[in-house]
DNA sequence: GCCGCTATGCGATCCTGTTCGCCCTGTTGC
DNA sequence: GCAACAGGGCGAACAGGATCGCATAGCGGC
């Protein structure tokens, strides 16, 4: 993460094109944020996000253009790219919204006095729930992830991270408490959790199993994981 | 699926076009296959095939455009599509290639003296080597699977498919032989293995991890997996 | 009031995978 | 020979995501 702020406030470390002065530092970052036009600009987001949902559960991601998606929020197709990169966005921060919906439902729910098992099985059905609503939302974001130098690519993956993040740190606490091995690789552990779940949800998104399917599949992932395999 | 045939012999059940009756049945499927234009053809394939390696490898997949694939074969860019149904297909036929190789590669080095853990490792080494040679190769296979509809994507599944089946013969002789406990889900496992791999190898594509820290993760999933979390 | 800057918007255009309609050429059955 | 029918090739065109250059308008400083 190279920061590339200096003490008087930041600088874009975007590509070396012009290298234009930053004109004067004296002015720099004063931004109300009631700036007549950032408003403006945060309501045409709103309405972005709004025809973009709607569209993608009519259509779905590929079948919602983008020049359709602009028409429903009464602007040009270019205008979009004023507030978001690239389409994959658009799906990717309903994405992030879910995502954070599904960490706090559970740590709203979970109970420290369960057990490990239960309480990683507990947080793996939240999520299941939540992301199988929409087929299209697992299968974008690992769409994504086969871009590695495009923006959203980074963003999907830091929402990867932070789950098995969470996982980890249930794990963790798990292992403080012997309920689990004291060898025990919490963070591979963590890894490997999260990304059974990600092979389940594949084969969910095309339709090899129904979303029943896919939740044994990821409990059975994780007993297999909690007992072990060998005799 | 309106079947157009009568009692006189299969008719293609493509798209309800103009329906042109079958001609003479006595003259089907006759097709001697050093018939011209078939060679002409398979030579053509050849040409698109190596010309396509190396503008993969030149350039990488998004890089590597149709239509200079197709000049360097020598032909047109819509030609290439009497051969192959999207440019997707291309890479998928040398990872399927890969992936065969990876097969026979491990039962020849397969001995069945070794206990079921260092089976398992011994294959997923030898995937490992051969996958981590191109980094576009898992990632354009993943990206394959977010197409639902699309024929390459029901390719790269069922090599999936055949990956796991392979695990899991070798985790059933491990249970035959006493090897693994007796009620282990070793269907699941397989599966579990073999999405701890794609994790790990999703994230070395995106240059997370080193090639070797791929290795790593999936060892040490492996070692999870086997022998379990609890204490 | 004017200048410079920034945020937003737009239409034209680009790029690239893919489809279309046409044609040429071997092959086969008569 | 010759009609019928593939297999293959081609250039034009399409579609849809993204980029470009220009225009407008809100804001701040003087």
């Amino acid at each position: 993460m190279a920061s590339p702020t200096t003490s008087q406030g930041r600088v874009r470390s975007t590509s070396p094109r012009k290298a234009k002065p930053p004109a004067d530092p004296r002015s720099r970052v004063p931004r109300r944020s009631d700036d007549g036009r950032l408003v403006r600009g945060r309501k045409s987001r709103e309405r972005i996000r709004q025809a973009a949902l709607e569209l993608f559960r009519e259509k779905g991601f590929d079948g919602a253009t983008l020049r359709a998606i602009a028409a429903r929020a009464g602007m040009g197709a270019s205008s979009i790219y004023r507030h978001v990169a690239s389409k994959e966005e658009l799906l990717i921060e309903e994405l992030a919204d879910l995502q954070e919906d599904a960490w706090t439902q559970f740590r709203n729910a979970d109970k420290r006095s369960h057990s490990t098992r239960q309480r990683v099985s507990h947080f793996l059905d939240v999520q299941h729930e939540l992301l199988t609503r929409d087929r299209d939302l697992s299968l974008i974001a690992m769409r994504s992830t086969t871009k590695p130098d495009a923006a959203v690519s980074r963003r999907v993956l830091t929402l990867y991270d932070r789950t098995i993040g969470l996982l980890a740190e249930i794990l963790q606490m798990g292992r403080k408490n012997k309920d689990l091995a004291p060898g025990a690789n919490v963070l591979e552990a963590a890894n490997a959790l999260f990304h059974i779940t990600l092979g389940a949800r594949i084969a969910w998104s095309n339709g090899l199993v129904s979303a029943e399917g896919c939740r044994k599949s990821i409990e059975a992932g994780v007993n297999i994981l909690f007992e072990g395999l060998e005799a």
